[in-house]
RNA sequence: CGCGGGGUGGAGCAGUCUGGAAGCUCGUCGGGCUCAUAACCCGAAGGUCGUAGGUUCAAAUCCUACCCCCGCAA
């Protein structure tokens, strides 16, 4: 089959090189242009873009794949089928329609369920249990097309962004071939979605990795693994913000000793316990105990280390603008 | 030339501004105490202070160049 292949980050480049293995003709690889990246200024191809030339394929990277020349470029290659996979780009109808089959969309959650930018995230900080695979032939709205195959499996405990993220990926570029075949030998089956049951959702942004200790200390500890490796969960210790990479939830009542029981729970954030080599936190319910984590300027480091290095005591307070100085009791008098 | 933090025994940090004996909390090894211990006590090993030059009687500390790590921004 000639195909174009659309796509950009990571999670694209599996399924490039997958159908490039099945002996597809990919005759186009089309991505997001090159932007200045990094510390420095850099600027840095896409992963797409890498593999495409280490594939010898041809690259274009239009601004916007709609405008009419774009699209003129593209019917130029006369593909039988498009690829898209995490594009970034809408395609227009004109688009869609061009090639001799159809346009292939590879979506990273269960459809209908997950609609949209970052459906991988959003199932671990969601608590899934189950997500998966599905593709599906493009249709003018966001992921709204008829389904044409799935895959799933179980998310584990441990499960974070970044895991579930390679999983999905290898996923996806096995489900993409089988689905590519089965168009070809004209098996594909084609499932419409059911709209009612349809949810969506929004990019992930560097912002909703700040903490609220006032949520409880499941959700957080979820924010934290799906929010791992990027953007990652934070919070701020004095000026200076703390990358939490690792954290446990731990039942209020068994993890204090018997002197903290009783008192009344502290303000979410605040320290409440610290040893040789545990940090608890207070949340809104429950208490996090952090494992893992990385200081502004500094490597992650296991909380061990973290705490040899810098002095954090019970009743300090991590979050925004606070200053690093001790609660101060209400009812000290009792 | 986007902004900024950092590289000091095995780990994490202090010391750098105001040059002049290598420090702190741990770890490791040996010994002691203890019913026992990740607790406590005593002792020991272990460092070219990122690299290369320069200034100086003297540089972790001041100057110059370079290497590496990291946060922000994009």
């Amino acid at each position: 089959m000639r195909i174009i292949f659309m796509g950009t980050p990571d999670f694209s480049v599996g399924t490039l090189e997958a159908l490039i293995e099945a002996g597809h003709e990919i005759v186009l690889a089309v991505t997001q242009p090159d932007k200045p990246k990094g510390r420095g200024k850099a600027v840095q191809f896409s992963p797409v873009k890498e593999a495409a030339l280490a594939h010898k394929i041809p690259v274009y990277q239009p601004k916007r794949v709609r405008e009419p020349e774009c699209v003129a470029y593209l019917r130029t290659f006369v593909p039988d089928l498009i690829v898209v996979v995490a594009f970034g780009q809408i395609l227009t109808k004109e688009i869609l329609e061009m090639p001799k089959y159809c346009c292939v969309n590879v979506h990273a959650s269960l459809l209908p369920k997950y609609r949209g930018a970052a459906p991988i995230q959003w199932a671990v900080i969601n608590g899934e249990k189950v997500t998966g695979v599905t593709t599906m032939r493009m249709d003018e709205g966001i992921d709204t097309g008829d389904m044409i195959m799935k895959t799933e499996g179980p998310l584990s405990p441990e499960e974070t962004g970044g895991s579930l993220f390679d999983r999905l990926s290898e996923a996806g570029a096995k489900l993409c071939v089988e689905t590519v075949k089965a168009i070809e030998d004209g098996t594909a089956e084609y499932t419409p979605q059911n709209h009612q049951e349809a949810t969506h959702t929004t990019m992930i942004k560097k912002q909703m990795g700040e903490i609220d200790f006032a949520k409880t200390a499941e959700e957080i500890e979820r924010l934290i693994r799906g929010l791992n490796p990027w953007p990652s969960a934070y919070t701020f210790w004095g000026d200076k913000t703390l990358k939490i990479w690792k954290a446990s939830v731990v039942e209020e009542a068994s993890g204090l000793a018997g002197e903290n029981k009783k008192a009344n729970p502290s303000i979410p954030g605040t320290i409440v316990q610290v040893g040789k080599d545990s940090l608890l936190v207070q949340t809104g319910k429950g208490l996090l105990s952090l494992k893992e984590v990385q200081l502004e300027g500094k490597k992650r480091m296991d909380i061990a280390s973290f705490l040899r290095g810098y002095s954090l005591e019970k009743g300090l307070r991590f979050g925004k603008f606070l200053p690093v100085t001790p609660e101060i009791p209400k009812d000290i008098n009792k």
